[in-house]
DNA sequence: AAAAAAC
């Protein structure tokens, strides 16, 4: 297949796609879209970045445009739902780009915003509705929209609906639609649960992988550099001071955490922003916003930002602390090489992570290259779980290293205090060295 | 056990 023009899609669309500059589908467009066209169920094993978006987007599209008819008041023809309010903004983004200048209605209900607002928009009728699960339960108990006209149902990033706390809302939002609907499922992995909740919300689907599920992508250059609590500071600055042009998102295990290390970072000169859940609606898109436009060059994230954001100027993702779901890992480290681009991704592990790293290595079937210090022996980590007890794994007062702020007691953060001089740029690193790991494979062209 | 998602 050369190009989007024999996959049954509507001309606008097309027009649109050229306009974007999107000539070739990627795999999973190429396989999915005829299916979906043809109004078949759907279950995709992909992350984002495999162009997910697009593959479900524009046969939706293209059915909803061939249909022909206005969305009655209150009525959703197709529901997404995602589980970020970034992500669901970013697909919102996407299908609007894709179906500029068609007679089709699009629009976002997320929380964290006015819903006065929100409800004023669904008052109208909407074709396409993606949403977050909590802020649409709330606008369907006011009813400001009703799904029994919905048609079609798309699960973005379903594997992490399953959580508590979504897979409820999930089912109480999926009970108000009626069954006789084409639905689309994306996960990038399929554990046993996710078979289950496939079993009970497809019909007959279509499987397609886009690639090996759990695999990261084989161009992103991996690296684990063994260090301590107390010095992943110091070295992150060092890797950072030696890339300072490129973007780099760091991935923080706490809230908490992302904002100290934001703080430090920021006192040692670098352009920093943090994102996480406790911060306002206004400041997760402005400083999503500022790193996209490159006018921060490290984003500090929790968790939020693992799945789905696509920037593909990210040269760099840091897993600052190993996440605690191995599964993330794999998330976290996709926001990198993105569009055909190269990406690097390195793993700071304390004596106390040694238990993770070896639960991501086992999820993705490979090891990853040791790229600094030395794998941590079973004593030291017997210490470091003596230390600190697995459950509150907080860098202690005794640990704090070199370029570690002490611990602060709570509102520290707002006094003033002497700023720590930034390690120099051309700081020689520590034991064998923050050295950029080597490429294992070229880049290759293609994906989105 | 943490983070996300509703006010």
């Amino acid at each position: 297949m050369e190009n989007f023009d024999n996959l049954g899609l509507a001309p606008i669309l097309l027009q649109n796609l050229a306009g974007l500059g999107l000539i070739k589908p990627t795999p999973i467009q190429e396989q999915g879209i005829p299916h979906i066209v043809r109004g078949r169920d759907l279950l995709g094993l992909a992350q984002t970045g495999t162009g997910k978006t697009a593959a479900f987007g524009l046969p939706m599209l293209t059915r909803i445009i061939a249909y022909g008819k206005r969305p009655a008041p209150k009525t959703v023809r197709a529901l997404v739902l995602a589980p970020t309010r970034e992500l669901a903004t970013q697909i919102h983004d996407n299908l609007a780009a894709f179906a500029k200048d068609a007679p089709v209605r699009i629009q976002r209900v997320v929380g964290g915003a006015s819903i006065n607002a929100q409800s004023e928009k669904l008052a109208k009728g909407t074709d396409v509705l993606i949403a977050t699960p909590g802020r649409l339960l709330d606008l369907l108990e006011r009813r400001a929209l009703v799904l029994s006209e919905t048609k079609y149902l798309v699960l973005d990033e379903a594997d992490q609906m399953l959580d508590i706390g979504f897979i409820h809302a999930l089912r109480r939002i999926a009970k108000l639609i009626p069954a006789e609907r084409q639905t689309m499922l994306f996960s990038a992995t399929m554990p046993k649960l996710m078979e289950e909740l496939a079993q009970s919300y497809l019909t007959d689907p279509v499987r397609i992988e886009a690639a090996p599920p759990g695999k990261a992508a084989d161009r992103i250059e991996q690296g684990v550099h063994f260090t301590t609590q107390g010095d992943k500071a110091a070295l992150l600055a060092e890797y950072l001071s030696k890339h300072v042009d490129e973007l780099s998102i760091v991935f923080s295990r706490t809230k908490h955490g992302a904002d100290k290390l934001a703080n430090l970072l920021e006192k040692w000169g670098f352009s920093v922003a943090a994102i996480h859940g406790n911060k306002s609606q206004n400041q997760r898109e402005r400083a999503l916003a500022a790193f996209r436009a490159g006018e921060i060059k490290v984003l500090i994230a929790t968790d939020v930002a693992a799945r789905g954001i696509d920037i593909p100027q990210v040269a760099f993702v840091y897993n600052y602390d190993l996440p605690n779901v191995p599964d993330n890992y794999v998330h976290r480290i996709g926001r990198t090489a993105r569009a055909g681009r190269a990406g690097t991704a390195i793993a700071f592990c304390a004596p106390a992570e040694m238990d993770e790293l070896k639960s991501i290595e086992k999820t993705m079937g490979q090891k990853i290259p040791v790229i600094g210090g030395e794998p941590h022996a079973a004593a030291e980590v017997a210490r470091a779980a003596q230390q600190q007890p697995k459950q509150g794994r907080k860098p202690h007062r005794g640990q704090a290293g070199q370029g570690q702020r002490p611990p602060r007691a709570e509102g520290a953060a707002s006094k003033p205090r002497a700023a720590k001089p930034a390690p120099k740029p051309q700081a020689k690193p520590a034991d064998g060295g923050a050295a950029r790991p080597r490429r294992r494979r070229p880049a290759t062209a293609a994906a989105e």
